[in-house]
DNA sequence: CGTTACCCCTGGAGGC
DNA sequence: TGCCTCCAGGGGTAAC
């Protein structure tokens, strides 16, 4: 579920519904996703305001008061977390390791593989947590472009692809939309980030932000639903060209899909198509 | 410094 | 039916 079209796409769908709310207290029911949750967390966070949610990267950034005595709430998913809008008092099931109350609703965290986190910045400055400090650029912002993405890389002599999801360069790019970005650019995943030419990372840029807009607009129905709480119900499935499609004819010339292994992830792509 | 190998954790799919 | 292996949209760390 989440890369960041789905974080974003949760985002967009959770202020709605919070901006503005009192947390009348959280629950803890598993202490350690990736990291411990806070101790205490439960009573710092009660009585606060959600006054709004931002995105960095992955995380999902919830300012509670924090200009005002309060603090930051960072959500992590991992690779199996979800968040849902809950009736107060729905019984928690297996996996549902977090809960922020509010009077009338409940976002409950649910993640089976526990890769997610729940973090807490005290004070005004979210920036300056652990998690966030070294992140890089977000691939939407005007910092990002093809003549950075060229001289963020001269001296990477990795294959583009892990590059590409390193987030300390560049924020938000999943093993999906790393493979789907290098087949709309035409580029090779296993080619030398240094190695490839400026005009090339011009196309390559374009492709992430058209891709990563793409997923926000068309996931927003979705992942609306998959926020509220009927979730299971008509599970979306992204339309990928060649992300899981290994053996499945290129839709541009309808060569066979490969799959290849680049630092422990699959990696879809035409051989055709990307050089 | 850049790069690799491995670890964290559970569940689903498919082979036998 | 069970047991086994492999795989999964993320990220951190130790070691070379």
């Amino acid at each position: 579920m989440p890369e960041l079209p789905e974080v974003e796409v949760s985002r967009q769908g959770l202020l709605t519904y919070l901006t503005g709310r009192r947390i009348v207290g959280a629950v803890v029911r598993t202490s350690k996703l990736r990291h411990e949750i806070p101790v205490g967390l439960d009573h710092r966070l009660s009585g606060l305001t959600v006054e709004a949610i931002s995105r960095r990267g992955k995380y999902l950034v919830f300012d509670c008061a924090a200009a005002r005595g309060g603090g930051w709430l960072l959500i992590h998913l991992g690779m199996s977390g979800s968040l849902r809008l809950v009736p107060p008092a729905t019984p928690a099931q297996k996996h549902d390791h977090f809960d922020l109350v509010f009077p009338e609703t409940v976002l409950r965290l649910r993640d089976p593989r526990r890769f997610g986190d729940v973090l807490w910045q005290d004070g005004p400055v979210v920036d300056c947590h652990p998690a966030l400090a070294t992140l890089g650029v977000e691939p939407l912002s005007d910092d990002f472009s093809g003549d950075w993405l060229h001289a963020a890389t001269r001296r990477r002599r990795m294959p583009v692809k892990p590059v590409l999801m390193d987030n300390r360069l560049v924020v938000g790019i999943g093993n999906i939309y790393a493979a789907e970005s290098l087949f709309l650019a035409g580029i090779s995943p296993l080619r030398r980030a240094d190695q490839i030419d400026l005009e090339h990372y011009r196309r390559l840029a374009l492709a992430i932000c058209s891709t990563l807009r793409a997923s926000i607009a068309a996931g927003g129905s979705s992942v609306r639903d998959y926020v509220h709480s009927d979730g299971g119900a008509g599970c979306y499935q992204l339309s990928c060209a060649v992300y899981g499609r290994a053996g499945q004819p290129c839709p541009s010339c309808a060569n066979a899909v490969q799959v290849v292994r680049q630092a422990g992830r699959s990696t879809f792509y035409c051989s055709n198509c990307q050089c």
